[in-house]
DNA sequence: TCGTTAGTTCACTATAATTGAACTATTGAA
DNA sequence: TTCAATAGTTCAATTATAGTGAACTAACGA
């Protein structure tokens, strides 16, 4: 399976607020940014356990066309990582500032 | 016409990122964000003059329900202003960083 | 009163999200 | 090496949300 993600220069405002914008995804991004460094398995970085798996897929997809995790496939697992770097570098303090103002 | 507008506190994250997410209502935003302090009617805030009236009108319905614009009725316009203080007061520095990486 | 202006509401279509079911790929055990 | 379990994707169907033209409403001016 092989993922697609966008280059650090394709990533869009629109697209980071928009995928942002969801509290399922914001979960899924604070986790993997506090478990920075560290892959994360979906189950792991998911919060919610009664949602449909193929919601969650779904999730996982919109972040990753938005560019804001990177994914690979890791044994029977697919492990994702915040794209901190590629984020930071186009839109800084965003990300910081919205995982802050979550809170 | 009495429009609803969510009060302060009641203004989510989600919501706003969501809103500021669609770049029409972005430029709505940023017009209004530099004109502060002067209403603005509809046809003024909105930069694109070959939209339908209609696709407008819903833009700036989603504006007033996240509680970005307030809007009333003056004369034969409806003029909407930025509610600036309200959004920093519960989202401190995020309009301003948002506006500033759009650019 | 009639036409114009500015915008809303309605009805319809089109696009996006949610979900269960079926599918794929990897691992571990018998 | 086969079989079951795990972790997720893809598919098809439903549901929700956005875009649009047409009809409507309210305020103003001649």
């Amino acid at each position: 399976m092989n993922f697609v993600h966008p280059s650090r220069e394709d990533l869009t405002l629109g697209g980071v607020l928009s995928a942002l914008s969801d509290p399922t995804r914001l979960r899924i991004v604070r986790f993997l940014y506090e478990n920075r460094g560290n892959c994360a398995s979906c189950a792991e970085a998911a919060p919610c356990p009664k949602m449909a798996k193929s919601t969650l897929s779904n999730h996982f997809r919109i972040l990753r066309e938005a560019g804001l995790i990177h994914t690979v496939k890791h044994g029977v697992e697919h492990r994702s990582v915040l794209r901190k770097e590629d984020i930071d570098a186009r839109f800084p303090g965003l990300l910081e500032l919205i995982l802050k103002l979550a809170e």
